[in-house]
DNA sequence: CTAGAATTTTATCATATGATAATTATAAGT
DNA sequence: ACTTATAATTATCATATGATAAAATTCTAG
């Protein structure tokens, strides 16, 4: 007796799905892999993790590297707002409201472990996908609220803004993302009315540039180039 | 003629060193290694930078694993300076000068590649490390801080401080913090002025708290436990 | 219902990895 | 100079990895 014939639901033992949806899974389920293991997690896992064999993941990408690619797309450039710029040059509003509902939507949108933490590794591996993420949010989001920072306050347009001026609005960014990264890499406890935090954040911060602003900050010294060879390896 | 014999320096294939020279030598090599390749990084290539053979290793460290924590003892704990409790409760000076000193000297040690690239490989690896180091910022950094302004400020004495002053001081750290990963990790450009970067930051936020400390900042909510299963894998 | 194209599997390769056992060479003590 | 403890080597194992070729199964068009 070899078979036994059991009154089951006679599942195929092959999932045939077309092209576009089983290459779809793949990235899908790569991008869980990775955001866990980084990078060198195994083809064999994320075959496992689909039910399929390893060797099929090479019917869709020619190589593991691609699609890593792929699941870099999907990861940040998929989720990149263009709606921001409108939402933060929106004049109507006054500029401490347009802030705190950008890094509102805007953390909502990458505080999710999956992100942070691709978003680390690949830092690490010296992508070039970083610089252009960090030029984005520099050139995108940093540069335009202290444009409309400036006009609000009443003081001269200045553009491009100084690089002082870019730094500064670095060191509210970054402490509002640092605060995911505390959350959701190192899992320490955190404040977790985030809500809160960050209306705190822009309430010192737009406090503290009305007094700093246009004085203090000067353009001492310009922007560097990378400090290494800044191509990956 | 097997061999020529050239006034040839004779030196000895085998290098014989103190256990403790050598053992000293593998975490070196290792922290340079590991902070480049993460802790993927092989052994064969570590005993290749030391000019010894693989198997080595093994007389010296029990497995992979305790060499990591060995690099994670030398690059964290033995950086960590217990002189800064001292230099930021020293009430004889203002708190803005203890800010710009401590900062220009807590940069000035953790900025290399080295350190914030292993911060971030352990970060990610999610082991206990980070987060002891997370609370080490928070309990003996953060807290003396906002301690320490309250008392300037001649505002009442509150310990510990409310977890909503504490994100706050985590925003003005992590924003300095970050400077250091977009141009060691990311090697994007930045202002290279690093102490102008800081100057213009503690302004920011000490303006800024002067008006918001107090009175907005309310203790809305407790600190949370961590997100996920909190230990390493 | 059959043929054929396309998807998925099985089998396999070459290489790299962490780790162990047995052997060899070095430096110190007498 | 000879012995001896041990640092360092060679040889090797078991396993895991990314990738390729050929065989097998599934779905669909006619």
């Amino acid at each position: 007796m070899k078979k036994m014939k059991q009154a089951e639901a006679v599942e195929p033992k092959r999932t045939r799905l077309s092209p576009d949806q089983r290459r779809q899974d793949f990235i899908r389920k790569a991008t869980e892999l990775f955001s866990e293991e980084g990078f060198d997690g195994g083809t064999r896992e994320l075959a496992r993790k689909l039910g399929v064999t390893q060797p099929l993941l090479y019917r869709y990408f020619p190589s593991k590297e691609e699609l890593i690619r792929e699941v870099y797309r999907t990861v940040y450039i998929d989720r990149w707002k263009d709606s921001w710029d409108d939402l933060l040059a929106d004049r109507s509003r006054p500029i401490r409201v347009r802030l705190e509902e950008f890094y509102r939507d805007y953390t909502n949108t990458i505080f999710t472990r999956e992100w942070m933490r691709i978003y680390l590794f690949s830092g690490l591996k010296g992508f070039d996908l970083n610089r252009w993420y960090v030029g984005m949010i520099q050139d995108r989001i940093l540069a335009r609220i202290v444009e409309e920072y400036r006009h609000e306050a009443g003081l001269p347009a200045q553009s491009p803004p100084a690089p002082a001026e870019l730094e500064l609005a670095w060191v509210l960014h970054s402490g509002i993302f640092y605060y995911g990264i505390r959350k959701y890499i190192y899992e320490s406890p955190v404040l977790e009315d985030k809500e809160r935090v960050i209306a705190n954040a822009l309430d010192v911060f737009l406090e503290g540039i009305s007094r700093v602003f246009g004085t203090a900050v000067k353009v001492r010294a310009a922007y560097g180039r990378p400090t290494a060879g800044a191509v990956s390896r």
